[in-house]
DNA sequence: CTGCGGTCGACTGTCGACAATACCGCGGTG
DNA sequence: CACCGCGGTATTGTCGACAGTCGACCGCAG
């Protein structure tokens, strides 16, 4: 081990990656007010750190606040899920080229992980989960700090919404699980092969795909 | 006077605008430490507010925390531009189209002033602002909040590099004034008439013009 | 019973303070 | 002369506290 010598703790930081996991495993449902003397208390912490998360979230669109300054959950519609991945067919297949073009061997380590993990994986969670971080690995294996910013956005917004519909996303998931692991592969071994336009293509035909499927799914 | 009555003052969200401001009209140039003791002297505040205005900044990607918590003025390559102009292409074609589905006719009012306005402008800051202003007038106009989101992760970089390289924008932007304004009102146009196909091509046209014309500009 | 004013509690926005830490320059030493 | 330890300084991360404000609740008058 290297002795990576760890860089001063930032309780911001835990606990904005605390809180999304929590608002994601449905802690706090949406319309949720996340006061934050309440959540302090909960974390043991002071309220400035607790703030600090909250205020990053918001920018990443997990949490909203309201006129009043207050933080909520947002809840989503059918008619955001749709705003959603019209965003993703627009990001997905720049950063899938992008990645193609770079051909990082790291980022390539940590895809090839994700699809195993998916054939192993049991529960549609699990699944769910596994889909939303092989799609962060290709944006992070685009290389592009400012692609991966917006990702941030887009990602949230999609955990938020595998929390507020997950038993319909459940259903489809277990239901899609082949052709999805099937697409990840064509996916990955495209932009390993350093086929930019192609790996454009793959990742805009596996989003478009998606979009199809869902107006059939009755929504909540 | 409607007697709109007025929401209660959040100074962080008026330090983050402030300080866009002045980075942007290079205040503070690239490379520049942002010290929280410092800013909040100069603004008359403590430094709570602060801090919560550059957690707001560096996820929107204005100013970056090193590996000490201290926030600098990111610096931006050539290779940076090209990645932001990348990203534009990716997300402006669907504000674009979105807009011209959703036909908001307030949002038509705002465009149309900054294309007066471009018409009546003097300076090449003026006109680089009035640029930014209209394409961020499709993205509102497009009605998305998260494509808003995402957008302001794009806008704060192309301030940012407004800032960094302003001769070489000013001298383009000069050059370029009458054919910014041509394509500026012709997408206007494609929107207001409700052409949602045609308005998305025109956008990424528009950008992709760009990405022709500055490789052959030399960059600082 | 209903509408109104007053009071209480809770929460946000802001402030100043403290500990911890890293940087900078200085003096001492080999 | 080069190198090392050391204190001073500046800055960050965190905390507790206070004022202002809003909603909820209760009692009272009509």
């Amino acid at each position: 081990m290297p002795l990576t010598p760890l860089r001063r703790v930032n309780l911001a930081h835990d606990i904005s990656a605390q809180l999304s996991q929590a608002i994601v495993a449905g802690d706090f449902p949406a319309g949720a007010v996340l006061s934050e003397p309440m959540l302090a208390k909960r974390l043991g912490v002071s309220r400035a750190p607790v703030r600090e998360a909250l205020i990053e979230l918001e920018t990443r669109g997990m949490v909203e606040f309201d006129e009043r300054g207050r933080s909520r959950v947002p809840s989503l519609t059918h008619d955001d899920l749709v705003d959603i991945l019209g965003i993703r067919i627009a990001l997905e297949p720049l950063a899938a080229s992008l990645a193609a073009r770079r051909a990082d061997p790291l980022a390539f380590i940590d895809l090839e992980r994700n699809l195993d993990a998916m054939h192993a994986a049991r529960t549609p969670t699990e699944l769910a989960r596994l889909d939303t971080a092989f799609h962060s690995g290709i944006v992070r294996a685009s290389g592009s700090r400012r692609l991966h910013l917006c990702w941030n956005v887009v990602e949230h917004q999609v955990d938020l919404w595998l929390a507020q519909m997950q038993s319909r996303v459940d259903a489809l998931c277990h239901q899609l699980r082949d052709t999805t692991v099937a697409a990840h592969a064509a996916m990955f071994e495209t932009i390993r092969s350093g086929d930019p336009l192609r790996a454009e293509d793959l990742a805009r035909k596996h989003l478009t795909d998606w979009l199809d499927v869902l107006p059939g799914a009755p929504v909540v």
